[in-house]
DNA sequence: TAATTTGTTGAAAGCGCTTTCAAAGCCATT
DNA sequence: AATGGCTTTGAAAGCGCTTTCAACAAATTA
């Protein structure tokens, strides 16, 4: 309530305003606009000398270039699109950190947009990021088709994720969805569990329909047969994981443990058998897939496949800087990464 | 795997590319560019049938006004800049889709930094929002002096969350965070609870000791002594809660419930008395406050006060949209309210 | 009918920067 | 000493839009 003025002093200040420009810089430097402008972009040799009363006429005036001119006259912003599906959600939310955290350093800046799973709301987003004039755009987990996605890169370097694609200036990172699903399959099957629920994710996303081919891949491996009846459609959101729950138990069909496609549908069920009385890991083991942050602050802690979000959004970043720089990303993603934690446990010898 | 040419007609295309420039409109209308920017702009009365000829030719070229030429011939780039503190994080998440949703129907986009809870980052990304030229800044509960933040008002609109705050171009949005600690420990204490432990945020941050003070004030009210054993210090993440409540276990004195200053302490508490063996809430009561999206598939869901970050966020955009429009907001949050779930029961009567 | 006002439009000057283009300076050659 | 080839530098033309400013046409008034 009352005001620290002593400290205010030691905090950094925000500059009040900018209406230095260019021109002035170049007039106290004692040189012209073209040289000031060179030396900011490193476009070409200057004579030291010049070089040193542009740096020091720079730091004098507090100068700082107008990212619009720059954008206008030189045509790159310095300025990267960025399209996620939800800006609320733990996944994205670390892939967006790991995006700022490596574009940052190199003087670009993100552009979020949200899509909210829809195609039409992502075509409007690349619409508006092209008109803003973006150097480049990543698309985490697309819904647009491969034919949109390519017909944007035509235009502009495109890095998109959770998708197998690539084209000119266009550059794709994919997580293994398969191996990820098929290695929590065979932890349960490893604690003696045959009688496997499976939640499965919104089969709209080629991963959620990855990540049950991977379930029963490794059901298949075991030989223990793929019991279509324990398989409940979910949508990748917490309620979903409730209801499968919910049905699961309603059709009597008996099951030792959950592999939910997704941490957030795990936590639904984690609540729906609890409201059934059921025990986690003693009744049933369950075992979750992404690793959102919160998964280990469950009761108990979730064992879960873990998903690098953050390391997604670093790669992507870097990705599109590559490709903007006319290189060939390379990037790759890790393999999955299986976290045993408390919510699953060996099969009870009965 | 197989493309699906069918369903591709029916999905939006991104546009390829927009070299379209408001003078080929102009030319193709047979009026003046000053004629098609009062147009787009609304900036002064046309003739109608020009209005209708500049209509067409734009449609006709899907011309697209360049934000980057507007920006720097206007001053205004119809973008504000949001500074968060973490944009992995479902509070701030939801505020910035809060934003998101109030500011896209009226054509501003907003542009996110975080700060990482740095003043000294805070002030950069002002600073670099200044220098992107955005027509208005929020800054969601800024960690820069009152000072800093006023002066970065004195060239631009700002607003503010989690702090009482007015100036010129100023505008502040307080969440009432004594009223919702005093509220979850009234809850508590109506349930027959005297022993109550709380949980405290880091003092750092204003919300924290209103929060703490809430606790005591709804303690001394009830005529129940403040015990400052059962007062235990956390850091608004989990890890904290957890061992607090190995603190609070491990120090011996009774307790039968806890609140936490936040839910993502609550989870880590939730955790620690899943360790310890004590059931929740048959053992110990638990509230938490803020209602993270996932508090409610928390085992058992938790007991909170509703943090209303989305509203806040739309709330802030729209302030500063006023502000923007030289018009004085008025925006007021809701009052906390009391989310009584699971977690919280009656103190058995022994 | 002439004079004045009001309303609609276009020419042109920027906004602050990048980038040709050509001039000027420098050195090495012959 | 004169020529050619490099390198450093500045003048000037934009980038695509907004916005005075002045011109013109139409409507009003005396």
């Amino acid at each position: 309530m009352n005001n620290k003025s002593a400290s205010d002093t030691s905090v950094p200040q925000a500059s009040p305003r900018t209406p230095v420009t260019l021109e002035m810089v170049a007039k106290l430097a004692g040189v012209s606009p073209s040289t000031v402008s060179r030396i900011l972009n490193g476009t070409a040799v200057v004579s030291e000398a010049k070089r040193q009363a542009v740096v020091e006429a720079t730091k004098t005036l507090g100068f700082v270039p107008n990212p619009l001119a720059r954008g206008l006259a030189g045509g790159r912003t310095f300025s990267i699109g960025v399209v996620t599906q939800a800006i609320d959600s733990p996944f994205y939310g670390a892939a967006l950190r790991g995006i700022e955290d490596e574009l940052d350093p190199v003087g670009y800046s993100p552009l979020f947009m949200s899509a909210h799973w829809n195609p039409t709301a992502e075509a409007r987003c690349l619409e508006l990021l092209h008109a803003r004039r973006v150097d480049g755009i990543v698309v985490l987990m697309p819904r647009l088709s491969d034919a949109a996605l390519l017909a944007s890169a035509q235009s502009l370097p495109v890095v998109v994720t959770g998708r197998e694609l690539r084209g000119e200036r266009l550059y794709s990172l994919n997580f293994d969805n398969f191996a990820g699903a098929f290695r929590a399959t065979e932890h349960l099957l490893a604690l003696g569990h045959t009688r496997i629920a499976f939640i499965t994710g919104d089969e709209e996303h080629p991963d959620a329909s990855e990540r049950h081919r991977g379930y029963r891949a490794a059901l298949v491996a075991a030989g223990v047969a793929y019991n279509p009846q324990l398989v409940v459609p979910g949508m990748y959101h917490e309620v979903s994981g409730l209801e499968a729950v919910n049905r699961l138990v309603a059709q009597q069909q008996p099951f030792t443990a959950i592999f939910a496609a997704n941490d957030q549908m795990a936590a639904g069920a984690a609540l729906g058998l609890y409201q059934h009385g059921l025990r986690v890991p003693h009744d049933v083991s369950l075992v979750g897939f992404d690793d959102l942050p919160n998964s280990v602050y469950a009761t108990p802690p979730l064992s879960t496949i873990h998903q690098p979000a953050y390391e997604l959004g670093r790669l992507a970043a870097a990705s599109i800087l590559q490709l903007i720089a006319g290189e060939q990303p390379s990037a790759q993603l890790p393999t999955p990464e299986l976290l045993v934690r408390a919510s699953s446990a060996p099969l009870p010898s009965v």
